[in-house]
DNA sequence: TGTGGTCAAGGCTAAC
DNA sequence: GTTAGCCTTGACCACA
């Protein structure tokens, strides 16, 4: 059953509980506007603009310049929990420079995955894309792996270049293709062994918190040294990857603070890590450390998502190509705002 | 005796050794053209299109609008021989504008004193104007001091208005005009006194060196502050000034490089002034700050040709009307690019 | 096509 | 050495 016109839909990365009645009723706005463009996201202070993506004062813009390009490394000497205001901004500048990373503050000054889907019903002329939208939605294919022309098939009305598209079309094209991601992964996850003995909203807040891992896999899976860099390499001869290991990741990986009944998590864990290792073992009989060697790759990835925000911002972006980039930008903001996104799609 | 139709031309304040058989056989070019029109003729970063009359980059287009329009006045800490390149463009201020200035930036963007009219047997379609060659006539018109009526009478193909002739035709009269005013002076030098104690290739150099100064001071001598402005003044009750000093001029304020006899021309420039001295001695007898007066203004004249970029693009140029600017603009493009124009003339 | 305007990035420097 | 206010730069954009 594919997603009805009506579903909840991904846009931006983030999803709204909104159906999609009409792509003009939808606004996309930075994220910016959640609070006034005059003050600084990061301390209260007045802001003077936008600052590598970020709404800021002169102070943490400046901050933040010296401390990426000189790569500094800084401690905190209380329990990183320092408020940041004007006049408290200067007493530690570990939690000053996490909460501008927090924040989204990047050196390449990428506000474009910022961007939320909202019901709006607003004046339809404020659709305003301050980033090329054929740019954005190019990332946005990379990043979902789907194949260009397999799409244009899929929605005839996109039959023509993505230059010559209007902005809303290209808009009602992204939504699409959101929607379209992330059914595919639902439906791979009501495939799974242990789907049913899980309870729904388990599965869902577990795949909202490792769903940019599942992203950063599948981009990964791609190999492509143009796009990936000196990373391509890391998952090197363990192509059958992502089919096997992708679903364990929010099992294996992620904390299960928040969640009911921990034990019961933590048993189904354990059960299909079993399975997993069984299976390699059968299929591989000459390699005894493959199983490991998975884990250890799959740690990596993890880190790596995790340490995304700060490849983005010291030595690493400046290696490797802008794609990846624009991948471990998404890899940082779905984990910050990923949380919990769906709620929904596991009904249908 | 007049000119011939077979007689050197000047055009474009550029004399040229070809006779003009055919007008049509002539091309009026950018100056631009010595160079790839991608190319910024400041600091050879990629050009973007004419700006300010000149192919330039973006940088440049935007410093110079900033130092005009701001009216900056900056200053070289080392000897004003600052290299200008892309990466070096911004260690010197001064030095960047002085160049915008030299390659004829100007904030009209006229490019038309750029022009040099080459004997050229070349596709006659490709006659171009990107200034509007009724207002490139009007203002040689108004720097030759010719009347525009007594223009019309002398060449009777003329007697239409000048917006209703089309370029080949003006391009034919501005020969003729640059033409005649050429050949005014070079009758006019050969009534000075001393025209026969100097050879005709030091007077041919000296007058190539100050001709400039010269069209200043001819159109200095109108007064019409509708014309002038503020610059008007300057001359005032000195009306005998051209009659008396203008002869005088090369030898007066020109240096004298380059001449094989430089003793010669001091003792000819020395007697020149003793007499003009006595002259006015003898005609203005209640006036005995009267010469040092006219020398002061000379000198000021001087001065004003010397420092026409200048004047052209702060302040002056906003004052006094759009004339006055194609005159100091032509007063910069002779000086730089007229040195030594004439070698046949002085032989009619 | 060239122009003037815009504004984030980066440089500068006085004040700590 | 660090901070942050201020300035300059230049890529980009709407307009004519
Ligand atoms: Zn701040
Ligand atoms: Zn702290
Ligand atoms: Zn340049
Ligand atoms: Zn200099």
């Amino acid at each position: 059953p594919r997603a009805s016109p009506h579903s909840p839909i991904v846009s931006g990365f983030k999803i709204i509980a909104y159906p999609l009645k009409n792509v003009f009723t939808y606004l996309f706005y930075f994220s910016d506007d959640r609070s006034d463009r005059r003050v600084c996201l990061i301390c209260g202070d007045r802001a003077t603009g936008l600052h590598y993506g970020i709404t800021s004062c002169e102070g943490c813009k400046g901050f933040f310049k010296r401390s990426i390009f000189n790569k500094r490394v800084y401690k905190c000497i209380r329990d990183k929990k320092c408020t940041m205001s004007r006049k408290q901004r200067n007493r530690c500048q570990y939690c000053r420079l996490v909460k501008c990373l927090q924040m989204g503050m990047n050196r390449k000054g990428w506000s474009v995955f910022l961007y939320h889907c909202t019901h709006c019903t607003h004046n339809t002329q404020s659709i305003h894309f301050t980033v090329d939208p054929v740019q954005h939605i190019e990332m946005f294919l990379f990043v979902t792996s789907v194949d260009w022309s397999m799409i244009l098939l899929r929605f005839s009305s996109c039959s023509q270049p993505l230059c010559a598209m209007t902005p809303s079309k290209l808009l009602a094209l992204l939504c699409q293709l959101a929607d379209e991601l992330l059914f595919q992964q639902i439906m791979w996850i009501k495939q799974l062994p242990f789907f049913k003995e899980m309870l729904i909203r388990h599965y869902t807040c577990l795949l909202g918190a490792s769903w940019h891992e599942l992203v950063l896999l599948q981009a990964l899976m791609s190999r492509d040294c143009q796009v990936l860099g000196d990373l391509c390499g890391i998952i090197e001869n363990v192509t059958e990857l992502q089919l096997f290991f992708s679903p364990s990741f929010p099992m294996s990986f992620t904390d299960t603070k928040g969640f009911s009944n921990v034990a019961h998590l933590e048993q189904l864990k354990k059960c299909y890590l079993n399975v997993c290792q069984e299976y390699t073992a059968s299929q591989y009989p000459g390699q005894p450390t493959r199983f490991v060697d998975l884990m250890a790759c799959l740690t990596m990835i993890h880190n790596i998502s995790e340490l995304s925000n700060i490849c983005l911002n010291f030595g690493l972006a400046k290696k490797t190509p802008i794609c990846f980039g624009a991948l471990l930008c998404i890899i940082l903001w779905t984990a910050n705002q990923l949380r919990c996104p769906v709620t929904e799609p596991l009904c249908r």
